[in-house]
DNA sequence: CGCCAGGATACCC
DNA sequence: GGGTATCATGGC
């Protein structure tokens, strides 16, 4: 079916290093695998994407996924006619990003194999996992054969050698561990939905591997608090090269995630950084 | 060979 | 509190 929305742009979505499941196929168009379903977007135009997914499917899942109700072109204007030099070019740059609403716990795993790594090699060792402990699936429709991501239950029964085997290096345990405590029901992930920022932050903190980055990763992009704001050595680059260190997230009250990710998909282009 | 990647941890002072 | 070695792996 076939969407009009501004400030929706595919590639610039996939490319952002929030999601990793999300690649292109041909001119203008990505495939994505998440929800346990693959879809393929097209860009047509720059306000027109087709979405390969019926109309129900849209409005259950992807209308929240690509968090299509929120208004982005409000936040891009105001910081294209702002003060700030480095956001002012930013914003026009990634105008077309949005915050993603991904599975908590997809995006838990994600980013705890994100650690020291960069975006290629992570999107290699999910699909590795994928194929390993997801479920088959094949869409004849297009042609395609995908894995979907493995449950808690599966991943918490895993072995460390079998992980190793994966090329996960070091993560290994801290997957295992992860998922025991998401199966287990010792860790709520969806509960963490409604807490505040801050109290997500820390019980991610809780588990083994998750420090103050990939827990503020999983509670911008698995929990949709907008709020946080994950330093990478991408960021730590702009908050030191462009702000002197003296950024001040609180100055953008409620969604310095969104800045956030204007400013790392900036910085990564001016570098001549790969997807 | 060395250095880096959407880092975290243990250990030092 | 702040600094540093170490962790496993691939790409350049």
């Amino acid at each position: 079916m076939r969407i009009r929305n501004k400030n929706f742009n595919i590639k610039q979505i996939a490319d952002s290093g929030q999601c990793f499941r999300m690649n292109q196929t041909a001119h203008n168009t990505h495939g994505l695998i998440a929800f346990n379903r693959y879809i393929e977007l097209q860009q047509l135009e720059d306000d027109v994407i087709e979405i390969s997914c019926s109309e129900k499917d849209y409005e259950l899942i992807w209308k929240d996924y690509f968090d299509l109700e929120f208004d982005y072109g409000t936040i891009v204007d105001r910081l294209i006619d702002g003060p700030d030099d480095f956001l002012r070019k930013a914003a026009s740059y990634g105008s077309g990003i949005r915050i993603l609403r991904q599975d908590p716990f997809e995006t838990l795993i994600s980013f705890i194999i994100s650690q020291n790594k960069n975006i290629p090699s992570i999107k290699s060792c999910i699909e590795r996992i994928c194929e390993a402990y997801g479920e088959r699936q094949s869409d004849s429709s297009k042609g395609v054969v995908y894995y979907t991501f493995p449950k808690p239950e599966i991943l918490a029964d895993a072995k460390k050698e079998d992980l190793r085997a994966l090329k996960l290096g070091y993560r290994d345990e801290y997957i295992i561990g992860a998922a025991r405590a998401v199966a287990s029901g010792k860790i709520d992930l969806k509960a963490l939905i409604a807490c505040d920022n801050d109290v997500a932050v820390k019980s991610l903190k809780s588990l083994r591997g998750v420090g103050d980055k990939v827990a503020n990763c999983v509670s911008l992009f698995g929990l949709h608090h907008i709020e946080a704001f994950p330093i990478d050595v991408w960021m730590k680059r702009v908050l030191s090269e462009y702000y002197q260190d003296k950024f001040d997230p609180t100055q953008y009250n409620g969604y310095a995630g969104i800045i956030q990710q204007y400013m790392f998909f900036y910085i990564r282009h001016i570098h001549g950084a790969s997807v």
